[in-house]
Parts: structure tokens; C-alpha cells; sequence
DNA sequence: CCTCCACAGGAAGCGCAGGAGT
DNA sequence: ACTCCTGCGCTTCCTGTGGAGG
């Protein structure tokens, strides 16, 4: 008996499924079309600056890349080098191997290194050697290799910034090293303000060449959507309206295409599950709102206990007096409350560092400001609904009680 | 024009975790 | 068993600062 309703689910949602997504892998962030539609003059240029010298036998400039998110720098990237290993590759004499790292996951001096010795092949540990063997052994690898390696480091700003340019250094004058390999860096960033904190010898190694991706306009937008959504999705199961809004959507939002691309996908999710037969305008806002908390909620849950308090502590005071709270407000309150559980508070230093983290996360507005003879402060109050934000923090049982107590205020 | 508030945020360094080499 | 390595969260100590009020 129950394996019949089984069935009849199992049919029920592969029906639901083929519905609206034809190839729903197609709308993620990772993948990259055949077709970059928009982007031919970078594609151009991305390989003319590669190509030129490898058919001469020379080693291509390092190269720079910027644009805002979501402009097609990886994916642009992650093409020129599949047209190089497939294309270019079997005209020359020696071997060109190429690798992308995302610096956003591996943003430390050792996780970089790391990476390149398991891209070589070269069994290292997760920790524990010091950086400069790391080094040696993708100095000794490339002394042991001959021709090209091109080395692309993918959102560089977030591991400079916080690990210093000093590896990018090395890695800059790895060439004169002695090895038989001839190495090429990349760089690419979405920070356009990026080279001013390098070291101006990196700066301008780095930048030998340089490539700046314009955002897309709504109207490049709605062309990729549409290109994306014939391979993605059903003939009849999408509006215009809806592509439409996908696309000024994102373009408000520096022309991303990841944003508009996610948008349609979880709209088409929506859809799905309501069983409708098209993407609406009305499942992408639902996609829109659904996504921000979505974010809200992974990111209140994954911080640390004293970061989830002071949230806990501008959620309360907030509450009490319906106005932007000042840092030393939050601090004092902060204070108060560890006592009250029993913890041991952080130093104001680091409470202010934390803000600045939730700032940074997007959780709460902090605004410098200056009151004159009564000191400089920040104001801070929440960004995202408060009572989403309660709910997120009673997640965590320790605050389970003090979240109740909060919530009755009122 | 100067002062001085209430913090901001830089620099250095500490203790610990987690691992490698010896 | 011991030393050495880096990353991480944090503290301690510190200098810097926009502008209202004198």
C-alpha cells in the first residue's frame, strides 16, 4: 500500500520536475556555456594576449582582470584556457598546462601553495610545512617540467587583503628562478580599487597587461537569460515579463549575470513547486525574497557565539528604542548580558572588529559618524528584518531563553 | 582657532590547534 | 618525545580624528 503512494510521489515529481527545467544545471553559478554571448572582444583579447607568444615560442605577459561580479571574468577565463588546451595545445612544440584557483576558498599564503602542489601532483599536508618548503617543491616541479604554465588566481583581492602580496611576489619572479617551466600569473578581481594595495613591484609585473570587463546592460542581460533559458528550460515554461525582470533586476546590481542567472533558477524552482506551468514576474520577486533570507539565515547561523550577542544585543536595543544604536551602547549592554549568562566578555577592540565582520556581512548598517564635542561613534542599527533575525538566533539553544525574553518586549 | 570627546582602527604579540619532521 | 611551522581569535597598547562647543 505505501509503496504504491510511493510511486505514485516519485511519478508525481519527475512529472512536476520535467515540467519547467529541461537541463536545470545549466543555471548554475559553475557552469560554463559553450557560447559566451557578449563577451567575443574580451575573449579576443584574453587570447590574443596568451596565444601570440606561445605560437612564438615566448612566455605571454602576466596579465590583470577587472570588473565588477557576475561580468564574465572566470567564465571568459575558464574558456580561453578550454580553447587552449583544446585548439592551441596540439600546434605547439611544448606543453601548456593552466590552473584556476579561487582565492576566495583558499585565501591563505599556505592554502595557495597547497593548491599548486596538488595540481602538480605533489602530495602535501593540509598544515604543518613551513611556506617556504611549499615553495621549493613547486620550484623543483617546475624545474622538472618544461614549456608553459599558466597560473590564474581567481578573486586575488580577498587573499591579498588578507594575507599580504608577499607569495604573489614570489610567484612573480618565480621565472627567474632557474626553472625550466616558463610561468604566467593572472589575476583577477572584482575590486577596482585592488592594485593600490599591492606592492608597486607586483603591481606592475602583475599588470603587464591589463583587461577591464564592462558590466553587462539589461539588454546583454536578457540576451544571455534567453540563450541560457533555451538550453535550460522547456520551450513554453517561462514568460518574457519574467526574463525581463531577471534581467533589470541584475542590471541594477552592476550588470551580474550570476544574479540574474540564479534568479530565473529559483524562480523555475517556485514554479515547480507550485506546480504552475510558466515562470512568472510574481515567482521571481518570491525568488528574490526567498534568496535574501535564505542568505540571512545561513550566515546568522554559522557565526561565532559573541558575534551572534552583539547581534542579539543591537536586536534589543533597537527594540527599546526604536532608533540607530552608538557603539558604546552596544558594548556596555554586551557586557551586561555576558554577565548575566555566566561568559566571559571580549574587549571592546574586538566587539568592534565584529561589528565591522557584520557590517561586512551585510547584517547591520554601521555609518561613521562624528557628534563634535560628544565624540566620534558608529550608528548602527539591523539591516534585515528583526523578527527574522530573532528567529535565526533562537536557532542556537544557548540563546534560546534570552531570545524569548527579547521577543515578549513588545 | 583650539580642545577634547568617544570612539576607530593599526601594530604587536600571545596561546592554542593541528600537523610535519627528526 | 620534542621542536618547528602557520593560522586563528583574541588582548594589550596605542595613535588618530571630525567637528560642536568653548
Amino acid at each position: 500500500m505505501s509503496s504504491f503512494k510511493l510511486d505514485d510521489l516519485i511519478n508525481k515529481l519527475s512529472e512536476r520536475t520535467s515540467r519547467i527545467f529541461k537541463n536545470r544545471e545549466t543555471l548554475r553559478p559553475d557552469y560554463i556555456p559553450d557560447e559566451l554571448p557578449h563577451r567575443d572582444k574580451e575573449i579576443y583579447k584574453l587570447a590574443e594576449i596568451l596565444f601570440h607568444p606561445l605560437l612564438r615560442g615566448d612566455r605571454p605577459s602576466n596579465i590583470f582582470i577587472y570588473g565588477y561580479p557576475g561580468t564574465g571574468k572566470t567564465a571568459t577565463t575558464k574558456h580561453v584556457f578550454k580553447m587552449m588546451k583544446e585548439k592551441l595545445a596540439p600546434r605547439l612544440q611544448a606543453p601548456v598546462s593552466s590552473f584556476i584557483i579561487n582565492c576566495k576558498i583558499d585565501d591563505t599564503n599556505y592554502r595557495i601553495l597547497k593548491e599548486i602542489n596538488d595540481f602538480f601532483n605533489i602530495p602535501t599536508p593540509h598544515t604543518g610545512l613551513s611556506l617556504a618548503e611549499l615553495y621549493s617543491r613547486i620550484v623543483k616541479e617546475l624545474k622538472r617540467r618544461n614549456g608553459y604554465f599558466i597560473l590564474a588566481l581567481d578573486e586575488i583581492d580577498n587573499f591579498v587583503k588578507k594575507s599580504g602580496d608577499e607569495i604573489l611576489y614570489k610567484l612573480t619572479r618565480i621565472n627567474s628562478e632557474g626553472i625550466t617551466t616558463k610561468v604566467s600569473l593572472i589575476g583577477i578581481t572584482n575590486d577596482l580599487h585592488f592594485k593600490e594595495y599591492l606592492d608597486p613591484r607586483v603591481k606592475s609585473s602583475l599588470s603587464e597587461e591589463e583587461l577591464v570587463f564592462t558590466p553587462y546592460t539589461a539588454e546583454q542581460l536578457r540576451d544571455i537569460l534567453y540563450a541560457r533559458a533555451r538550453i535550460a528550460l522547456f520551450e513554453n515554461s517561462y514568460t518574457d515579463a519574467a526574463i525581463n525582470l531577471c534581467a533589470s533586476i541584475a542590471a541594477k546590481e552592476h550588470g551580474d549575470v550570476r544574479r540574474a542567472l540564479d534568479l530565473l533558477r529559483v524562480a523555475g524552482e517556485i514554479a515547480e513547486r507550485r506546480n504552475d506551468e510558466k515562470i512568472t514576474e510574481d515567482h521571481v520577486r518570491d525568488a528574490m525574497k526567498i534568496m535574501e533570507r535564505d542568505k540571512i539565515w545561513e550566515i546568522v547561523i554559522s557565526l561565532p557565539f559573541h558575534s551572534k550577542l552583539v547581534l542579539l544585543v543591537i536586536t534589543a536595543l533597537q527594540q527599546k528604542f526604536f532608533r540607530e544604536i552608538m557603539t558604546g551602547e552596544v558594548y556596555e549592554e554586551y557586557v551586561r548580558l555576558c554577565k548575566e549568562i555566566g561568559q566571559e566578555p571580549l574587549t571592546a577592540r574586538r566587539v568592534s572588529d565584529i561589528l565591522n565582520e557584520l557590517d561586512m556581512g551585510g547584517l547591520i548598517k554601521a555609518t561613521l559618524t562624528s557628534k563634535g564635542r560628544y565624540g566620534r561613534t558608529k550608528f548602527i542599527s539591523l539591516r534585515i528584518d528583526k523578527d527574522e533575525m530573532l528567529r535565526a538566533l533562537k536557532e542556537d539553544e544557548r540563546l534560546e531563553a534570552i531570545v524569548q525574553v527579547i521577543s515578549s518586549w513588545h
